[in-house]
DNA sequence: GAATAATTTTAGGTTTGTCTAAATTTTTAT
DNA sequence: ATAAAAATTTAGACAAACCTAAAATTATTC
């Protein structure tokens, strides 16, 4: 049985690998998580001793079978949860991740799949990204940034880079969600900026790079 | 900002003290919690400098109006997680204690008003427990113990004392649930134990003075 | 290829909530 | 009323997860 804590280190560095390709460094799961890199070496010398990452000195850490395992495990939860929280008790998408954040914790291996089974086994969380199923597969859509895409291609709002409550609320007023459709008509050459069509609105938006670099789409 | 622990040990004060009405000692809250009279005592110092309780040494505690309205806020989330568990993931009566035993600490009271609305604001939990209000009402019913109603009478099931997975179990094999009616035919003189009929059926069961005792009913 | 900079680890300390063993207070029983 | 029993508290320790400050290692630069 994981502490709460251990559960975090884990889908920390889960996440910074890049789901679980490249090696992760002490100062970025202590930048994460808010703690010291001090208190990082403590917890990776623990969850080293107990299987769940590969651990040398100076070197960064990567995550074992188990612990890639549990980090997937924690993953599910959070992403249901955060469908639950949307479809059920109609939050806001940029609401919810902070109570997402608590109840990935809970304990229940029955809760989780019957709370799957309730919410229809959804395939995707409230901002895109795939859940993960109990034997821990996640299922990668072929998706390219939306500064990727060539002026006069379109494609489908799939998921998003960023999930901060400010970049949210952006994509809310300017009525992008996960499904929307993006026609990439004109790229500014100065600044990267994109004219664009959101939906099936006739009027053309301008957005900033910035905003394009956050966000996935399917073409 | 009150740490789960904290919050186990106001609500374990609250139930031990039939609700606020009695005194409190140190061994009964370390049996609760399965843990030594000696943690307790420093519990309850750290309890009564942040004025959640009234505690006198050698003399037992009670809750301060804080702390009361604290352990309230507790078993509201923990009732109304409850009926979230049975009601809508169709969990069984006897499988939800621990889980909701968890979920009671999740902190946001947006999430409680949400679930409450979720839940069509329920008034009781699948026990028979009454949930108290955001401001910390708890519905006192007018019931009594089935064994003390009298031959010849009958009454409803509110609520039930004990709730034990076993004893919920044992409810569910001989058909009673919340809302069931039972009519006492005869009291053994021996053993107190009851014939009774169940619901609407014509046979006469049998139940020890042990059930009865745990069985409140509304006549 | 040294010297400096950046990163990471070690050493030693804190807080929270727990424990055991010993001391104290209260209750009960003779 | 006093001795024995029961309940409670104090004293001192421990594990988890964090911290600061100093030391060690790795990376970078001239």
């Amino acid at each position: 049985m994981l502490s709460y804590t251990e559960e975090n280190y884990l889908k920390a560095i889960f996440h910074l690998s890049g789901d679980g390709e490249k090696e992760v460094f002490t100062n970025n799961i202590s930048e994460m998580l808010e703690t010291k890199p001090a208190s990082v070496t403590d917890m990776l010398k623990k969850l080293a001793q107990k299987d769940l990452v590969h651990y040398k000195k100076y070197q960064g850490v990567t995550l074992t079978k188990i612990g890639r395992s549990n980090a997937l495990k924690v993953i599910r939860k959070h992403r249901l949860w955060e469908v639950f929280l949307v479809e059920k008790l109609k939050f806001n998408w940029d609401e919810v991740h902070e109570i997402a954040e608590q109840l990935e914790h809970i304990q229940s291996n029955l809760l989780i799949e019957r709370l799957d089974e309730f919410l229809g086994h959804p395939a995707y969380d409230p901002h895109g990204d795939p859940i993960p199923t109990v034997d821990g597969k996640i299922k990668v859509k072929k998706m390219v940034l939306l500064c990727d895409v060539r002026e006069g291609f379109s494609g489908e709002v799939a998921c998003l880079k960023e999930t901060s409550s400010s970049f949210l609320k952006y994509l809310d007023k300017i009525g992008i969600k996960i499904g929307t459709n993006i026609r990439v008509n004109h790229i500014m050459e100065f600044d990267a900026s994109m004219d664009v069509n959101i939906g099936n609105s006739k009027v053309t938006s301008n957005i900033s790079n910035e905003v394009s670099k956050n966000i996935f789409v399917t073409l």
